[in-house]
DNA sequence: GCTGGACCCTCCCCCCGTGGGAGGGTCCAC
DNA sequence: GTGGACCCTCCCACGGGGGGAGGGTCCAGC
């Protein structure tokens, strides 16, 4: 090993980073220069550390957050495959995510924002046998279907005489945690066992219909809420959603959907 | 319209806002509430402000920034197709993007960031016949291939005796502007039309073999280059790349090129 | 030995969109 | 009238830098 050191400049054009960028790094303490000078403060690197320096580049390449890097560049190659996973992870979720951003977005271009066809009506009062559930606003796909998965048994099971189809109340509000509950009408009088009876009131009600996948029915929403708002008219919790067409009947693209706000009388 | 007006809570739990995120609208001019007192400044919102508030919250779930955000609610239906068209584009692209990360940091997981053997050892003097280009880093993938694309026909309409593999060479830093040059050896005193002759000087040079991608590339630079600088060696441009096992040959994960960095002499 | 230019330093502000919190005023129902 | 929910402004923080001002340092060439 020569002691031949480099300025910051050399060593940031051998490495691909910026000199902004070594010197935040060793703000940071991500990587220190070997010797600073006292006297003028100009930072020495080693050629050694073009290592470390490059697999900065290539984790930075790889969007890693500089904390994780740092993580990874101490510990040992299993606890760095480790932390490396995870980031994979975390990048598989983002992708996830960016694609169905990509569907909605190629809806919003194609389709621009209206084409709902909002209307005003009278909802009757609705007897429901419902399931509860609590999920958080990215999981209420997954807590709706093993709501399905487990309330069909129980109305098949007593043989219940439930008519379709099946609907879905909501919160107005998304918060942290989202308490859902999923039914269907049943005659008045009717119990069934292991599941709660909920009465929808009846009344004024504004409603919509969606066509396609439930990853969209914001675009609905969107529509609906603006409509409701525009009439100043105030929607009432919870906000119902019947399952004309569902995934065991159609394709994704085909699933229909109908949107029903109840909307605050009279005033 | 009735003027019930909203409070900025009110109105954001409608939203599905946040009261930060609407001030925030409000301070730069996105959406401004229709009533601020002139006492108190409290903001007041009007319920058909619901439809812009909702659209905004939609639009920012995809991820587009504010300002795109606010063009497209000035605009027109067909320019708001086209913005919304340009970002759907610009997520797509970053899908691609993040899919190729993914790939890398898949390898990485796996293989952990070692893996490669670096050698050093001596080239012969070698004489190419080249075509160059100059791309974005981005895009050296593409320029290659049509450097490839149009050094064929030369080459073999020439008639030439040139000798496999086909050669690339590159800058070491990867600017604005990449300078790149493909090529295939050729004996000495033959001249391809169409071709510049390059002569690479022989003497010492450090190398390794990379199987994979050529996205996986800048791993095996990595390695290599780390290699060099820690044995107090200085890389010399252009580095050469020998496509020992083409993608006319292969699939991609058995592509095999052989990395050759000159490194100084002496010292 | 001097000088010019390339290089380096620190410090501050900017990007983006949002959250957190301090410190203080306002509204409304009881 | 009073308590508590609500609202205001202002400042700071995040991450990962870029841009630039203002000033010091290094070194090759003369």
């Amino acid at each position: 090993m020569r002691d031949e050191l480099l300025t910051i400049g050399r060593f940031a054009r051998l490495c691909r980073l910026s000199v902004k960028q070594l010197r935040h790094y060793d703000d940071t303490g991500l990587l220190a220069p070997v010797h600073v000078d006292a006297g003028s403060g100009y930072r020495y690197y080693a050629p050694e550390q073009a290592r470390d320096a490059l697999t900065i580049a290539l984790l930075r390449e790889m969007d890693l957050p500089l904390a994780v890097i740092a993580r990874a560049l101490a510990a040992g190659p299993e606890h760095r495959a480790r932390i490396l996973r995870a980031e994979r992870d975390r990048l598989a979720e983002r992708i996830g995510r960016d694609q169905a951003r990509l569907k909605t977005l190629e809806r919003l271009a194609e389709g621009g924002l209206p084409g709902y066809e909002v209307t005003l009506g009278r909802e009757p009062e609705r007897r429901l046998a419902v399931l509860r559930a609590t999920c958080a606003p990215a999981g209420i796909g997954a807590g709706v279907g093993e709501c399905v998965g487990r309330l069909l048994p129980a109305l098949g099971g007593a043989a219940a005489a439930w008519e379709p189809p099946l609907w879905g109340l909501y919160p107005l509000d998304l918060d942290e945690r989202v308490e859902i509950a999923v039914g269907a009408q049943v005659p008045r009088g009717e119990a069934v066992p292991g599941l709660e009876i909920v009465v929808l009131p009846g009344g004024l009600v504004a409603e919509t219909t969606h066509t396609g996948p439930y990853a969209h029915l914001r675009l609905a929403y969107n529509a609906l809420l603006a409509a409701v708002h525009e009439r100043g008219l105030r929607p009432q919790a919870p906000v119902r959603e019947a399952y004309l067409v569902g995934p065991a009947e159609a394709p994704e693209e085909e699933l229909t959907t109908r949107l029903v706000v109840p909307v605050q009388e009279g005033a």
